[in-house]
DNA sequence: AAAGATTGAGTTGTCAATCTTC
DNA sequence: GAAGATTGACAACTCAATCTTT
């Protein structure tokens, strides 16, 4: 096999990879354990709570929560069936409904917060020293920027 | 909302979540642009060429994946039917079969590497300097490590 | 009984096509 | 026509139950 990428390159990705499944995991289990909404039902709970008005459209939870438009439907078909989210039709535009949290909505995240912190926090936060932390933002902000393809658009 | 973690962890911990789904997104872009296999066949190709005897059984190959072991079984059952690996009885405990990489397996894994490995240089490696590769590296292992559940096992 | 592998049923996502509004 | 949302058909996984071998 060709090498292609430095070999402290090749290991800080693998264990980027690991770390991510790992924590992941086990937040997860956390959550399921108490009861809680799963990871993914937070992220759009909490995405929720910070938009602006308190609303978000599908489009936008699609494109935050990195899904199709039409898994970001079907998300909150689950979530509204649950009772955690209603649609509200937008004034403006008559296109797309408005998704907003219910008192019920409102709740499950103030619930499922202390232990995804906890999760965070014993998992991850903690094992860092305060210097890795902050190299780690800065850096991961940087990755997530993505300033450019690997590819060029053909 | 109460705080629980401090604010510079958390931004780690988004960055974090956020740069593993951007870079994953993409290179599984580039995978499919160049008509390659998935990353997840690709873990699939890799751990069994890096195996002992380059051989796996379902089960390891779950835990590795963090799969279970009927998602492993229908894994293989895909890259089998692609021709990509094969199920081969074990000699010594014939309770289950030794997935095994076929010839267009062992190419197909060669293929996808320059790909991969562009990936990884481009959107991740290249974009950190050697000193944040090297912390990442380290933090990242802790992390993955786990000294411990967030909950004691009730 | 325990462990590996598999299968049936159900969940959660994608893609392509369609409907509605801009 | 373009964009938002949805739907039908399908893909990939999980859980629980089963079969086989140890």
């Amino acid at each position: 096999v060709p090498r292609l990428v430095s070999a402290e390159g090749l290991a800080a990705w693998r264990a980027f990879l690991d770390a991510h499944a790992a924590v992941i995991g086990r937040i997860e289990a956390d959550m399921e354990r108490h009861r809680l909404v799963s990871l993914v039902w937070y992220d759009v709970l909490v995405a929720i709570s910070e938009a602006p008005d308190r609303q978000l459209r599908p489009r936008d939870l699609a494109r935050r929560l990195v899904l199709t438009r039409s898994g970001a439907t079907r998300l909150v078909d689950r979530l509204e069936q649950a009772g955690l989210v209603r649609r509200e039709p937008t004034e403006d535009d008559r296109r797309g409904a408005a998704v907003v949290l219910t008192t019920a909505g409102t709740r499950a995240l103030r619930r499922a917060w202390p232990v995804y912190a906890a999760g965070i926090n014993t998992l991850f936060v903690d094992v860092l020293t305060p210097d890795e932390a902050r190299v780690l933002r800065d850096a991961m902000t940087r990755v997530a920027a993505a300033p450019r393809q690997s590819e060029p658009p053909s």
